[in-house]
DNA sequence: TAGATGACTCACA
DNA sequence: ATGTGAGCCATCT
C-alpha cells in the first residue's frame, strides 16, 4: 500500500479519467486496456483502494451486468447512481444500459 | 514466504 | 433464466 510505487493501482484510476462524460466503462474492459481481461479483479480492488472518488470516476465503472458497485466509496450507490444521471445516464435498479452506455 | 481476500468474469448445469 | 464452480490478478494479513 504504498503511495508512489504501485503503478498498478494508479494506471487504474487514470484509466477512469479517460472515460468520456456521459460514458461507463467495465471491469473488464479496463482490464484489457491495461493489459488482458483477467485483470478485471484486480482492477476491482484498485478502485476498492482509490482514495480520492472526487478525483477519479469510479463511479462511472461497472461490472459486466452494467450493476453499479455496492460498495462505493461514500455515498453509497445513492451517490453513485446520481452522479451518473448527473451525465445523462440512465440508471434503472442501480443498473445502466452498456448497449447504449458503455464505451 | 505463503495463504486468504475481493468493487470480477465466464462456463456449465 | 437462475445458481454454482473454477480461473485470473494485485494487495493484505
Amino acid at each position: 500500500m504504498d503511495n508512489k510505487k504501485s503503478s498498478f493501482k494508479k494506471r487504474v484510476l487514470e484509466s477512469l479519467k479517460d472515460i468520456p462524460y456521459g460514458k461507463v466503462t467495465t471491469y473488464s474492459s479496463i482490464a484489457i486496456g491495461l493489459s488482458n481481461k483477467n485483470l478485471a479483479r484486480a482492477v476491482g480492488n484498485a478502485l476498492h483502494s482509490n482514495n480520492d472518488p472526487n478525483k477519479y470516476p469510479c463511479y462511472k465503472v461497472v461490472n459486466s451486468k452494467g450493476c453499479l458497485s455496492k460498495h462505493y466509496a461514500f455515498n453509497g450507490v445513492e451517490g453513485q447512481k446520481k452522479l451518473l444521471k448527473e451525465e445523462g445516464i440512465e440508471v434503472k435498479d442501480y443498473k445502466v444500459d452498456l448497449k447504449k452506455y458503455k464505451i
